[in-house]
Formats: C-alpha cells, structure tokens, sequence
DNA sequence: TGAATATATAACTATCCAGCAATACTTCAA
DNA sequence: TTGAAGTATTGCTGGATAGTTATATATTCA
C-alpha cells in the first residue's frame, strides 16, 4: 500500500462514493420492480403494492430510499401519496444495461 | 400483496436480478478505483494495488469478482497477471453518472 | 531445487440491509 | 370525535460482503 499521488484520479473519492450510492439504489430487484410500476407516470404506494407484489411497509421503505436519494419524487393528494420518477437518469441506465446486458 | 397477474412486467424476474445484479458490482468505490485503474488499457495487479492505494488481498478479491462478472478480462505474462476491461458498459454507466448526476 | 516475486484464497469480524411484524402517523368522512 | 383507509416508521433477524491477516499457489531465476 503506497501513497495515492502517483496518478492523480480523475475522479475524487467523493465523487466515486456518490457514484456508488447512485448504483446501490438500482442494485435492487425490488428497487428496480417500483421503478418499473412508476416509469409510465405517478402512482400510489398501494398500486405500487399491488404492482410488485411485494407488502406494504416493504414498498414504504424502499420509496423513502429512492426518495431521499433524488430518484424519486412524491406529492400528496387526499390520503394518497404519489410517486413518480424525479431523475430519467436512472430510467436510462436500466434501459442501457437492459439493451446492452442482457442476453 | 395480491396476484402479480394485474400488469405483466416488461422485464421478468431474472432479468430483473441480472440488471441488479450488474449494478451492484459497480456499487462500490474500491471497484470503480479499479475500473479506472484499468480504463486506459491493462494493468497487473501490483500496478493495480497502487493506483487504487489499496492492499494486494483486497484488491484481488475485488478483481475476482469483477473477471467473474464478466466486467474485467485478464491475461497472464510472466508471473504477472494483467486486467482489462471487457465490458464497456461498465465504463458508459460511469461517464453517464459522472455527466448526469455529479453537481 | 530453493528463494523471491506475483497473485489468489481462506478464515474471520464488523457492518449493512432486505424483509417481516407490529405499531404509529395522517387524512378524510360520517 | 371516532373509525377507517392510506402511508410511514420501528425493532428485529438472517444473510451478504468489504476489509484484514495469514497462508497458499504459481512463476521465474539462480
């Protein structure tokens, strides 16, 4: 283990992390399952439930995630709160690893 | 949770996972160090643990993982061994990160 | 052969987190 | 105000994994 300076990095540790980060909130199949349900425009938590076939509070914590992480935003109407996608970026990579990836 | 009968998914379950699974190997900040170490053409392991300022043991396990992945590809000289990028994909998702959701 | 260099692996620990069950909070309607 | 529907949060547990230390394997050369 030696000193760093030997080649300066383009990018800074910071950096890397908050490029990891972004990657760890797609690293998901659920993650990936909500995005999916709310790619066509806002839906509810309860559609969303209903969508990934997943549970309640399983959905709630996973959009409290992606929403404070800037990937998704929310709006309240009534008692309903509605999801939809805040940054296409993260739309886009799926759909480039998808087309790219996949077999 | 009800029946997952209401919408079929694009994307099935396994692609799903296979997306997730991709992104989660760039997930990490040691591995996107390596990656970088390697984006400009192969470099052995030894040169590796430098450039990332890491240890050899840590290093070669993040390597194990990348080549199996199929991220990375490597190729033995000596008693040296050099990796290379084998998916440029991996090295797309980061430059579309880096332009997109850096500040 | 044996020693040195280069890389890989094994065993361990600490940490993180997905999913679950239970409960709390919020809003609306009667 | 009370009950019900919708959503958020908390505490818990099991599983996964990053990093470390130590050791093993592979390759070259004297």
């Amino acid at each position: 283990m030696l000193s760093s300076s030997e080649a300066p990095p383009v990018l800074s540790t910071a950096q890397l992390e908050e490029i990891a980060a972004l990657f760890k909130m797609l690293a998901e199949p659920m993650r990936l399952r909500i995005l999916q349900a709310v790619c066509k425009g806002p839906r509810s938590v309860n559609e969303i439930v209903h969508l990934t076939d997943s549970t309640q509070a399983n959905v709630s914590k996973h959009l409290a995630l992606l929403y404070t992480g800037g990937i998704l935003q929310r709006e309240r109407d009534g008692q309903k709160v509605f999801y939809s996608v805040k940054a296409p970026l993260a739309l886009k990579m799926c759909e480039l690893v998808r087309a790219n990836w996949l077999d």
